[in-house]
Formats: C-alpha cells, structure tokens, sequence
DNA sequence: AAACAGTGCAACCGCTCTGAC
DNA sequence: TGTCAGAGCGGTTGCACTGTT
C-alpha cells in the first residue's frame, strides 16, 4: 500500500529547468501564491511534478534568495550551528537569510567537511581529532619545529609521532621523502585515538634518547616555535571547548603542568577565549563580510571554532 | 589541442516526520 | 486514529566547469 505519489510520473519532465519553466513557475506562484503543490504544476501549465516545483522555487527562485559565494562569517556561522543542531539544515537556513537548507548542505559535504577534516576536525562530532589531522601540511612547514613535536607526544598518536622523530634527520637533507613516508604512514594510521596505546613520558625520553641524540637545542627550539604557532593558530589549546573535552582525559597528562611556551599559547588562547562572548547570540547576530583566502578560512575556522560554548541553561526547543 | 580526472552544484529520489483534517 | 500534503533530510546522480597530462 503506502501513500500515493505525489505526482504521475508519466509524462512529466525531469532535469533541468528551463527558463521558460521558470518564468511561468515565477510568475503563477507571484499571481496566485503556491497553494496546493499537487495541483500547481497543471494549474501553471508545468510538465513537472509537485514536488520537483515546490524544489525549484523554494530552491533556486524564491526572490530571497540569495545567490553566490558564503562569506567567511556565514562558513562560521554555519560550523558553529552545526556544532549545536547537526544536520538540521534547515534550522540552519532559517539563521542564514537568503539560504536555502540544500544549498548550505551541498555546501557543507563540499567544501566545509573537507576542510575540517584536512584540519582534524570531525565534521560529525566537531570534537579535534587528531588521527585526521593533516600532520604533513604542518611538517611541511619551512620552520619545521622539534621542540614543539616533542611537547605534542601527549596529544599525537604515539605511532605517527615515533615516526616523525624518525624522519626528523631525513627532512634536513630531503623533504620530500620526509613528506611522502608520512603520507604513507597517514593512510596506513587511521585508527581512532582511543585504540593507540599512549606512550608515557619515561618511555618517551628512551625515544628521544635513542633515536635523536645529537639533536641540538638550538633546533629543538627552533622546531618548537613553528608547532607552537601552528597549534595556537589552529586552536590546538588545552583550554577545551564543551565539545571537544574528551582530549585530556584520553591522554592522561595534565597540560597545564608544563610549564612551557607551549603552555602560554594555550593561556593566551585561553585569555581571549574568555574576550569573547561566542554564545548563540554572537552566532546570530555573525556579521556578514566578504573575503578571506582559503588558508585564511583554514586557520580562522579552528581558532573560533574552538572558542564556541553553548551557553548555560540554553533551550534547544527553541531552534527547532 | 585533446583526452581525462577531479570538483562543485543543481536537481532528484526515497524515505521519515509533522500537522491538519 | 488514520490519511494526506507538505516539509525536511540523507544520499545520490548528472552535468558543466576546471585543471592536469
């Protein structure tokens, strides 16, 4: 049994609409309003569906639409709603004027999931997750930076950090070959953080100890600086959102006991996080304005991203 | 210049949910 | 309570465009 159809397929027109379908679309929802979706198409003379206008118009030719490229403010806009509603599309369209749920959605699976994941971002979770984490990018980095990997072997996975500290002496010499392995040991590392036995600290010094000694400390700090800022400017701070809280816990080590630069970057984070009122009504009230570069939206996206709360006693009956 | 691969996006499909009757 | 239309969603497809070989 089952419901009916919303429309005879036979005979009805699929695909691309036409500018001609449009106009009268257009011009019939204008005269008469959309009224009963069923019975609009043979009323306006359309060879098509219900539904298939109902989509159309709400869509693409709605009059409020707004067409073109997402700002770098609505991308934000977006993340963080994300964060709050999931896949609530619509819910999100209704606080972005002028788009429509499929178009944010489109936009989302396209462009914003890639780059989140390129910044182990989970897209699901919004929860850092560092086996996702594009750790070539940051070893690509001309200012390749020891000392700061060295403080990161309470966040990396264990295995990819050993690996890096393998190749540390082959970057000097060829960086390519460093890149490439750690491609490779990319694709072959997927498996969640929470399976990877961690390493702990005494182990780690016999790793630092064995496999680099005679690293000087004049590039450990050097090395240091570049994961500094790399970490701060990803957002990669011991400061964890309501959202991504599971990290400290997972990796048993009290960050803010080491007393490092390192550490300051995340108190300066930690600082400005507190600067910055980024409950729903900040997210609401996002002001709009064009132009960023892709990288610029890279590092922006994890440094606000990881500021968003949600606010105390928030109901979220009242965004759906 | 042509072929090919990758990407982005509009549009569709099938299904569930919601509210009106 | 059941039925129906509309809304909403996830997933997918097809095509145009762009970059690469």
């Amino acid at each position: 049994m089952g419901r009916l159809p919303c429309c005879d397929k036979n005979g009805l027109k699929k695909g691309p609409w036409t500018p001609e379908e449009d106009t009268k679309l257009i011009q019939y929802i204008q005269m008469q309003g959309p009224g009963n979706w069923r019975t609009l198409p043979k009323n306006a003379g359309l060879q098509r569906c219900g539904k298939s206008c109902r989509l159309r118009w709400t869509n693409y030719l709605r009059p409020d639409i707004k067409r073109g490229r997402f700002s770098f403010e609505e991308e934000e806009t977006i993340i963080q709603l994300h964060s709050v509603l999931g896949n609530k599309w619509s819910a999100i369209a209704a606080r972005l004027p002028g788009r429509t749920d499929n178009e944010i959605k489109n936009y989302w699976n396209t462009h914003i999931r890639k780059r989140l994941l390129r910044m182990g971002i989970d897209p699901v979770t919004h929860d850092r997750r560092l086996d996702l984490l594009d750790i070539s990018s940051l070893l690509n980095s001309p200012q390749l930076n020891l000392s700061n990997l060295l403080r990161l072997q309470t966040l990396l996975n264990p295995e990819a950090l050993r690996l890096a500290l393998n190749l540390l002496p082959t970057h000097t010499e060829n960086p390519d070959i460093l890149l490439q392995k750690l491609q490779e040991n990319q694709l072959l590392n997927s498996q969640p953080q929470n399976q990877v036995p961690m390493i702990q600290p005494n182990q780690f010094d016999n790793i630092i100890t064995q496999q680099i000694p005679n690293m000087s400390q004049s590039l450990q700090d050097d090395m240091g600086q570049v994961f500094q800022n790399n970490l701060s400017d990803q957002g990669l701070n011991s400061n964890l959102p309501s959202f991504a809280s599971g990290i400290p816990d997972q990796i048993g080590v009290d960050l803010s006991s080491d007393n490092s630069s390192f550490d300051q970057s995340f108190n300066s984070n930690s600082s400005n996080n507190n600067s910055h009122n980024l409950g729903f009504d900040s997210v609401l009230s996002t002001p709009l304005i064009n132009g960023s570069t892709e990288d610029e939206r890279d590092q922006s996206f994890c440094s606000n991203l990881f500021k968003f709360e949600i606010p105390e006693g928030l109901d979220f009956d009242d965004f759906m």
